[in-house]
DNA sequence: ATATCGAATGTAAACGTTTACATTTTACAA
DNA sequence: TTGTAAAATGTAAACGTTTACATTCGATAT
């Protein structure tokens, strides 16, 4: 179909090893043939097979992703940060979601097994034991983002969530509240069970007891921040302050809030964790932990690309956290938020 | 590295030609030998290695995504969509972004005079003239979405922008607005084009004249419908209703609105195009125009899928719109919108 | 002139499949 | 039996690279 090496050789006449040398500019090359090659290919605009290369290297160019799900903004702002590293390095990025565990495995092995990737950057954030000792054999470099902490064998970039929530809680406690509820995340995420700790070592930090009744459970969706505040605000023992383990919780809150003309913050201060573009459309803009998701990206491909050219050990295991700050909104009770930012 | 179809056609007694043969179901083989190869396949769990494969059958059942960018929710629906329709025919999604024009030729290069991919996805409103020059003499096949209709000689999916406005235009009439002015898309992208067209269109078919000072410019930002709705409110003609001509924009207005108490719709309605999620917290929730991004994903990517197994001309151009329909709010007057939908 | 050595180039064997073609086996009819 | 055709299997040539190893070519030292 398009023209191949050995044509460009041919026309060269030189041989076909002295033009593959010659393009991947290894081996000694008369500068003379180098030049003449170089031409030549060029002028033909020869690109070299990157299948047959990948045959013969064993090795693609390639990254695969596997996300948990496609779709919400930090998925898209993961993507994107992936996407921009992986074009920098040259690199393509095969994607692809993963709805259920069963599937994980699947597409890791496809991915993994048979050269299709030259490594994989995952998200799960809830992963059975059982994919973790799958992925511990891989042949290929995997990097997690946002792991369980006990899976410690292995390489991952995360989120800080522990230190973004405390950051968070802290700052109602600041505020002076101190019947601070919080709308949890799904079981067995260990996102939302960072959140969680954060929450409880921030009041501990500052000698607030933890009320059962003031700790809900939620699954990260509107409905559960909607029926997560209803019910707070329903008991004898209101809360004053509310953290939602995340954003998308944190607008069913306002949601329930307006619905039952509850006012934010004077009723009760409302607080985020994402900080996804729609929570500075809230009135009062919303207070929550803005998550650097473009440098999770970015970090995790530049170091998988470090791992597959062997320039860091991939079966040494790596961890690094990235800590998380605080978006002042007028729902937690700030007099002078930050300022819109919207235009 | 894994085992080889070499080493089974050894353990199985038989030539690799009888186990490829086998494995992909072309070709006699004796049920009783059938059944040993399969059963040793699955035991050491052999899966052909798809490069290798990919050589020599010159497909790599991967398809490849090029969008204008990666943000908006927009674009996620579409990838999640591509990525479903693609995962449910066994085919891998390599996504890229093309920042520039230049960046989508040499994408496009790389993609497809290699053998990277079976086939592409194009999105893309804006496209040069050479682009589309290019694009017509690739060796495999292209599916466009969202295409000017002046590309006539390829296959393209859309949305019927002009559909679309013309049905959203005559909904703002039959509230009895005339003076209706449209905040417009980005110069030269053909869904702005075809949306002001539906606008020009049903205003002249209830014989309203079209008014200069009603029509402004934007770039499908915040930041423009902001504008855009400061600059018609204080004109001495002001208009009775905006359009403006995607989402995004109508919410810049309804922030310019607050911000100099103009009420939607008592002083001005509203709307909007795309259907964005953000679009239903708005209050009043925004009247605008549902896209059925999903179904434009799972069509261009059944369609693509045709093509690449030779069920259609991949030469014969193709076109098709898929209608969009108004999502009624409180923003264009209606009393009894559609219910909000969160929970 | 000849030996020696490094640089430049070529040859051919991988890489792991698919598949056209050749060969062997089987089943059945004569 | 033998012949014949179809079915089953095998052989080897692609697919387009990279790269270890072999060869050739100059230049320099003897």
């Amino acid at each position: 179909m398009n023209i191949d090496i050995k044509e460009i050789a041919r026309k060269a006449g030189v041989s076909i090893a002295t033009v593959s040398r010659t393009l991947n500019g290894k081996g000694p090359v008369r500068e003379e043939t180098r030049r003449r090659i170089i031409q030549i290919a060029r002028e033909y605009n020869y690109k070299p097979n990157p299948i047959a290369r990948g045959l013969s290297r064993r090795q693609t160019d390639t990254i695969g992703v596997i996300l948990p799900e496609l779709m919400d903004e930090f998925f898209m702002d993961l993507i994107h940060s992936i996407d921009e590293e992986a074009y920098r390095a040259n690199r393509f990025v095969m994607i692809s979601s993963s709805h259920s565990q069963r599937n994980i495995v699947e597409t890791l092995i496809e991915f993994m097994g048979s050269g299709r990737v030259d490594g994989v950057i995952l998200m799960a954030s809830e992963l059975d034991s059982s994919v973790v000792e799958l992925l511990k054999k891989s042949k290929r470099p995997i990097v997690l983002l946002n792991a369980s902490k006990q899976i410690n064998s292995m390489v991952s970039f995360n989120v800080n969530n522990y230190q973004g929530a405390m950051a968070i809680v802290e700052h109602l406690i600041g505020h002076g509240f101190r019947n601070i509820a919080i709308i949890k995340g799904p079981q067995g995420n260990c996102d939302a069970d960072e959140r969680f700790k954060g929450y409880t070592e921030a009041l501990s930090a500052h000698g607030i007891a933890l009320q059962e009744e003031l700790i809900v459970a939620g699954n990260f969706t509107i409905q559960a921040g909607y029926y997560g505040l209803m019910r707070l605000m329903s008991q004898p023992q209101k809360p004053d302050a509310i953290f939602a383990a995340n954003d998308m919780m944190a607008l069913g809150a306002y949601e329930a809030a307006r619905s039952s003309h509850i006012q934010i913050p004077r009723d009760v201060a409302i607080t985020g964790f994402d900080d996804i573009f729609l929570s500075r459309l809230l009135t009062p803009r919303l207070t929550t932990v803005h998550v650097p998701i473009f440098e999770l990206g970015s970090k995790a491909v530049r170091y998988l690309l470090r791992m597959i050219s062997g320039d860091v050990n991939p079966g040494y295991p790596y961890r690094e956290e990235l800590t998380a700050g605080v978006i002042l909104g007028g729902s937690c009770g700030c007099a002078n938020p930050t300022t819109q930012l919207l235009l």
